[in-house]
DNA sequence: AAATATCTGTTGCACAGGCAACGAATTAAA
DNA sequence: TTTAATTCGTTGCCTGTGCAACAGATATTT
């Protein structure tokens, strides 16, 4: 799902035309939106790859999420037009167009037959970040840290569908996702591989 | 925020009768959405007020959030057009009404002129809810219970802008939403109190 | 008022997991 | 190839928090 979804090419430039939409490029670690920054347009990534974060009160960083090229980023700030309270940056080159969310909502001017279609992309795209972040609330709402890696393998390998999957991120990463120390994962993994829960070699995980 | 705000009373029966939404009544503790049920309706509260909780495959109940009158719930399952993964009940007698999503998105037919608004406002209405699962994931985030319950308290003394302010949960409720132990909980907030750190009397509370 | 149920705080114990220090393996740079 | 930098796993130590058991306070019912 994404905003442009069943949208043709021509359409979507005839779109961020007539919302007058601005791109702008970003190198590599560089930040496109500031923790604290006041967002009225949504991000589309156009090229690319961002990580979306947030910095806590005493310096520890949380990453909340990661978005690709076609997906957008900073919805929800821009449609309440509150302050992000996550920090974006480029996890590579990246390219990206804001569009005023306001622009969004209300009707073309110029009445595009697709408005309302990308409309109704946004509504669902929105729910479908509420479901992921329902997700990520159920794992870190588990007790154990046992229970948090047991169900976040699950959902993995529900989304893949295959035996061995992939999780394609690094252990430290992992950790920050589930909000735990790096080396308290390690060693439960090593745990649950030698109690012959699951099985992995680097990034492939299998459950048994 | 709520999908009928600005919307005239008579203006929101024409639109419910509009889209042959379904009013059902509850008792105190009856279910309304099992978790697991396939949704295609957004549920919308007449009367009453409804919690939202999930059961852990291990049989613990985690509490997501409360909705009161005039609140929607259920729009991400509806939207998603996807099994619920929570659970809703009615926490007093309740009467609820159930709008179907497509019928939202679609153009009425008799192009009702506050239409466009309801769907702005429903969109609106998700982002809002984004907003909140993202702070209780920011909550859930933090390493120690002594830090979950500040940030709690401090977000909630924002919210009222009070200096003493009320949590309306019992002590039960407030160690379900943090994921904790309640006498752990009870344990740490006595703890932060003799530190001189807060102040509470029952269920009002002070930031020092 | 008496009896019962519910809510809240206290404490001892056990253990999960944070942190520090380290080494090995892998990757990137010189 | 050698050196440096990153990533990952291991282990010892110690603290935070889950859990059980209990007591007092408060609310509800009879």
């Amino acid at each position: 799902m994404n905003i442009f979804k069943g949208i043709k090419e021509d359409e979507i430039k005839h779109f961020l035309r007539c919302t007058n939409a601005v791109t702008k490029s970003f190198k590599k670690n560089e930040i496109i939106i500031h923790q604290g920054q006041k967002i009225n347009s949504i991000g589309y990534i156009i090229k690319g790859c961002v990580k979306i974060s947030r910095t806590n009160f005493d310096g520890s960083e949380i990453t909340v999420a990661y978005a690709q090229k076609d997906e957008t980023f900073a919805e929800t700030f821009a449609l309440a037009n509150k302050q992000s309270i996550v920090c974006v940056t480029a996890k590579e080159d990246s390219c990206i167009s804001f569009i005023n969310v306001n622009k969004i909502i209300s009707t073309c001017p110029k009445n595009c037959t697709f408005h309302k279609k990308i409309l109704e992309n946004l509504l669902r795209t929105i729910s479908s970040k509420n479901l992921v972040l329902q997700e990520k609330i159920e794992i870190l709402s588990q007790k154990t840290l046992k229970d948090k890696i047991l169900l976040l393998l699950q959902k993995y390998k529900q989304e893949t569908n295959k035996k061995i999957f992939e999780l394609p991120f690094s252990r430290e990463e992992i950790a920050t996702y589930l909000g735990v120390n790096r080396t308290a994962l390690s060693r439960e993994l090593s745990k649950l591989k030698s109690e012959g829960i699951i099985d992995f070699e680097k990034n492939l995980f299998k459950i048994k």
